[in-house]
DNA sequence: CCTCTCATGTAACTCGTTACATGATTTC
DNA sequence: GAAATCATGTAACGAGTTACATGAGAGG
């Protein structure tokens, strides 16, 4: 609880919306224009957290309106204190729930009335995006994210380490999830080969 | 995928909303009316797909409109061969990409500047989260879903046990992580006595 | 010169939620 | 007869995406 500190606002938060917190975390690490924004967004938060150009350059504004982000030298974005003060009271409460929007599950929900076929296909869809999703967080290496003036040394490590694991630890379980499920159709008696759409490779 | 059936249109879908068709999978399986429908979504699909009451009896309408649902002899709705044939299309076709909004995650990304206890906090959060999500699912009893006369034997079954067994498994993999989470922060010397740690290398 | 990436923005639209309004029926 | 649940809807709002419009600078 107790924050100690006194700013020209009290204890609350203004009511920015989530993405404009997030863009004031990203431009904690180190001053951006909105360009280099969008892709360090896209990069290191991609699949759980996405900011178009239709958001980004309108929350920007509301965060210069704030006083929380002031123009650089450059023509790049950088935090003020109360900005920093701001984001810091942000990430004490907690966060909203986590959602989801996974159509691919409602679809199998329904999906053994359509066929095996269907079903089959669903889970390699499923399979093929879980794989690609570990593949490119297996490749990102830790710590080379940003332009090494801006290096906040081992901390910032951990931060995105504790991501990385978490989009393979998900994607893995995903996998893994995928192998019990076409094993099961298999069992009983679902294959491939058999029955009415051969799936042509999506 | 060769459907051979003509409808009134030809191969393409009506541009419904996801929920529209989610909500048209949901009658396939029986009629029902709009009140349970809603019950039904939430305490099956309920954490990868919401629909509130604003969406529902204005979609039902549309299903309506274009044929798919019809009113049965008391007041709920149910498909009609249109509309079976339309969501076996749908079936068929890839599902859109899932989205995630994980604002945990996000602040987790930033936690370290504000401290390890923040930090510490997030992790909790997620794993009471998890813990919840994987409880209601193992606690969930496969089959027992639906009125007794509505059941569609095993397939049925199939299906929602697939759907149970991912969220468990997704929930399983969460907690795994938290655990790793937990440890590394411990090994790292990191607990939740210490305050701000020192950053700013610029 | 043409194309690609960088860069900033806006307008229209879609999807979905929240809050409200209403009333019937059941249960205590 | 009060409260809870069942049941159906609408209006206002909010967040976010897509598509468009524009232009600078670099490299082929």
């Amino acid at each position: 609880m107790g924050i100690s500190g006194r700013y020209s606002e009290p204890d609350e938060l203004p009511p920015l919306t989530p993405t404009a917190w997030t863009i004031l975390g990203f431009l904690s690490i180190h001053p951006r224009n909105g360009y280099q924004l969008r892709q360090a967004v896209q990069r290191s938060v991609g699949h759980f957290w996405g900011v178009s150009y239709g958001q980004l350059y309108p929350q920007l504004k509301v965060l210069r309106e704030n006083g929380f982000i002031e123009p650089a030298d450059d023509d790049s974005h950088q935090l003020t204190d109360r900005g920093r003060a701001a984001l810091d009271r942000w990430l004490a409460t907690p966060p909203a729930p986590a959602q989801r929007r996974d159509e691919g599950m409602v679809k199998l929900m329904f999906a053994d009335h359509a066929g095996p076929a269907t079903m089959l296909a669903l889970i390699r869809h499923r399979r093929a995006e879980a794989t690609a999703r570990r593949d490119v967080a297996r490749a990102t290496i830790p710590g080379a994210h940003w332009p090494p003036q801006a290096q906040r040394s081992s901390d910032d490590v951990l931060a995105t380490w504790l991501v990385r694991a978490h989009t393979i630890a998900l994607a893995e379980a995903e996998l893994a999830w995928c192998d019990e499920a076409e094993a099961t159709l298999a069992e009983r008696g679902v294959h491939p080969e058999q029955s009415k759409g051969k799936n042509n490779a999506d």
